[in-house]
RNA sequence: CGCGGGGUGGAGCAGUCGGUAGCUCGUCGGGCUCAUAACCCGGAGGCCGCAGGUUCAAGUCCUGCCCCCGCAACCA
């Protein structure tokens, strides 16, 4: 029987349309699944959609439509981008799936059962008309960040999880488990951040919004949509709580590979496996975190019209070259970037270059020199030895760079393996060795060993560039072949006959074409989100003069100001009133140096209470205007020199 | 001294156990003509962030410093 291989991406959160860095993803994974498959393995890959929380409800709510219908929208969307990379996975989960939700209340109840949940209060400041509680440190001028009313210090009945119970346990499970966490780097993280200073119990329960899954027996609360997503990965194949599990469950878990962004480590490397832990469920062999794809120089916007997406770029290049340059462009754990730029060389130079080239020219000799026909006569020499070395290790190479979860390494020896090709061409001169009768056996035996290295190679290309491989055989003729046959040179069928003409691969970019198409499609991309860049905030709700007359405003001179160390932002200033001196911090490090402040006169809430921030304790407020997006900001001076002290208002 | 990542030819990156600093693109020159102006070869271009230290030997190990990027914390 063959040996399973159960991976999972992470599932994609349904709040909106997911950019090219969030389907790289499912490129990714894919890949991987791919591969093992056609190393013999049972692979069950896994997918999904994230579609409760806070954010989604406000989201639809926004949009006008039930949350229901606002995910449904985003899942057909995130379907059909996955759908589009061709991820071959085995079930598409989306956690609004009826079997899902029955099994994390069954999950919550079962936890609870067993006191690994409590309930208890979860304390803040509470905000009553956006039901919604804060930490002193989320609050906005001492109010609610949202609407900018009062909050009030208030406990909320939540349920906990007991997370230091298992933290030992975790503890030892990772340092016994080498594997458990890749790169290895965020190990340390996990460790040294989280779990050595000690896990705090987790609030996996939340009474502020209904877009979730119920608890069922205290339907007030809806379950963490952590906890509900993580599950996931075990109720998608059958996992029954407290019951007899699926035999697809019992066949697939533990999990072989999860495959999650490093953002979400914590929660993949912490959290899932002590709720697994309670469950009394196997962890998973390895959580691969990988890094992100970013977009140079601007950050992705819709707002400035640069997002890309999966879908666009595969309208441009085609989804096998979208594949290549995602898989290739990212290392192994640093970020990768992707640039309109980058993307057009890196398709133009390997992918047009040296393999869509390549192929072309060798199906090109064969119908020149044999009208087709690829036959080995044995006239072997020196040079050929070379080229059958690399062809017959690539193999080897790629398996070691996929188990090690290093796939632009892996496409790199692919690439190597091409370019030998091309040397050899240039090594081997065919055009010369055409013009020669006596030498029409040795051209076809040159000929001969480029379509079989490009076979191989076509063959070890197919996990990771589907589409291309399966032209590639086409035009050699050729059905795939079995992975273990890739090490032995020389079963490209005797006689057998190439395509008549050489279909292009991929055709040459002109960088000057493709950018005038990305620009229009940038064009229609911002358009539509235009009203939303201006935005100035709504007039605030009615006050009374007497609400007012509490502000006590007033003019100071700036005596002196430096940095606040440590601080991205703050500005220590102290100011004179006139009769008094105080310090007040501001966050407008951005804006002004400290010396340009020395000397203005400035407005100040005299009569604020005093925070302390970042260790240094502010007595006021300056006042500023800004632009909504805070790109511009000044203060607010008096027109005319005045004295330092006088009251504003 | 909050946590972490990073500074390597013009650009993007690799560099494991310390042992001649590599790859892709670009650039310059040459070759070739089967092929998609492609392919092959060669050259130029590096105080490997700075300063110390360990060593026969440091991009690599140690110490200090500078700069950049995420996250965290604060724009009272």
């Amino acid at each position: 029987m063959r040996q399973k291989y159960y991976m999972t991406t992470a599932i994609a959160y349904a709040s909106g349309k997911p950019h090219i860095g969030n389907t790289y993803e499912a490129i990714l994974s894919d890949s991987i699944a791919r591969w093992k498959r056609y190393e013999g393995y049972d692979v069950y890959l896994q997918t999904g959609t994230d579609e409760h929380g806070q954010k989604i409800e406000e989201k639809a709510k926004a949009a006008g439509v039930t949350p229901k219908e606002y995910v449904d929208n985003v899942a057909g969307d995130i379907k059909r981008l996955w759908d589009l990379v061709g991820t071959s996975y085995d079930r598409f989960i989306r956690t609004t799936d009826e079997d899902h939700v029955r099994q994390v209340q069954k999950i919550f109840k079962y936890m609870y059962d067993k006191g690994d949940i409590y309930k208890g209060y979860y304390e803040g400041m509470y905000c009553v008309p956006c039901e919604s509680f804060f930490t002193p440190s989320q609050l906005k001028d001492g109010k609610c960040p949202d609407c900018g009313r009062e909050v009030q210090p208030a406990k909320e009945e939540a349920y906990f999880f007991k997370m230091s119970k298992y933290a030992p346990k975790l503890i030892d499970y990772i340092n016994t488990h080498p594997d458990f966490i890749k790169p290895v780097s965020r190990k340390n993280e996990m460790m040294n951040n989280f779990l050595l200073p000690g896990l705090q119990d987790l609030c996996v329960s939340r009474t502020s919004f209904k877009w979730g899954i119920p608890v069922d027996f205290d339907p007030k609360h809806v379950v963490y949509v952590w906890l509900d997503a993580l599950a996931n990965y075990i109720t998608c194949i059958g996992y029954e709580c407290g019951g007899e599990s699926s035999a697809l469950f019992q066949k697939l878990w533990p999990a072989d590979l999860h495959v999650i962004g490093k953002d979400i480590i914590r929660f993949h490397t912490i959290y899932w496996p002590i709720f697994l832990m309670s469950l009394d469920l196997p962890l998973p062999k390895t959580v691969f975190g990988h890094p992100w794809l970013l977009q140079q120089g601007d950050k992705m916007s819709k707002s400035k019209g640069n997002v890309m997406y999966a879908d666009d770029l595969c309208e441009l290049f085609g989804v096998d070259a979208v594949r290549y340059y995602v898989l290739h462009e990212m290392p192994y754990d640093n970020d990768g970037s992707i640039t309109w730029d980058n993307l057009i060389e890196r398709l133009n130079a390997d992918l047009a270059n040296t393999l869509g080239n390549l192929v072309n020219r060798t199906v090109a000799m064969s119908n020149k020199y044999f009208g087709g026909a690829v036959r080995r006569t044995g006239v072997e020499e020196p040079v050929d030895a070379e080229l059958k070395t690399v062809a017959t290790g690539a193999l080897a190479r790629v398996q070691k760079a996929v188990d090690d979860l290093r796939i632009a390494d892996a496409l790199s020896e692919l690439m190597n393996l091409f370019k030998r090709c091309n040397k050899y061409v240039d090594e081997t001169a065919p055009w010369v060795l055409a013009k020669d009768p006596q030498m029409q056996n040795r051209l076809s035996e040159v000929l001969y060993n480029l379509v079989e290295s490009i076979s191989i190679g076509a063959n070890l290309l197919a996990p990771f560039l589907p589409a291309t491989a399966e032209k590639i055989l086409r035009q050699l003729n050729v059905e795939p072949r079995a992975i273990e046959t890739l090490e032995t040179f020389g079963l490209y069928p005797q006689g057998g006959h190439v395509a008549e003409k050489p279909e292009i691969l991929f055709a040459r970019l002109d960088p000057k074409a493709v950018m005038e198409q990305v620009e229009a499609l940038q064009a229609k991309q911002k358009k539509p989100e235009e009203p939303e860049q201006p935005a100035l905030p709504e007039i605030k709700d009615e006050i009374t003069y007497d609400t007012f007359e509490k502000l006590d405003l007033r003019l100071a001179k700036v005596v002196a100001c430096e940095e606040v160390k440590r601080s991205k932002k703050l500005l220590k200033l102290t100011v004179s009133l006139g009769n008094e001196e105080r310090t007040v911090v501001s966050g407008i490090k951005n804006w002004y140096k400290p010396e340009d402040l020395v000397g203005k006169t400035v407005v100040l809430v005299a009569n604020l209470k005093p925070v302390t921030l970042c260790g240094v304790e502010s007595h006021g407020m300056i006042l500023c205007a800004s632009d909504p997006e805070d790109k511009e900001l000044a203060f607010v001076t008096p027109e005319k020199p005045l004295t330092p002290g006088w009251v504003v208002r």
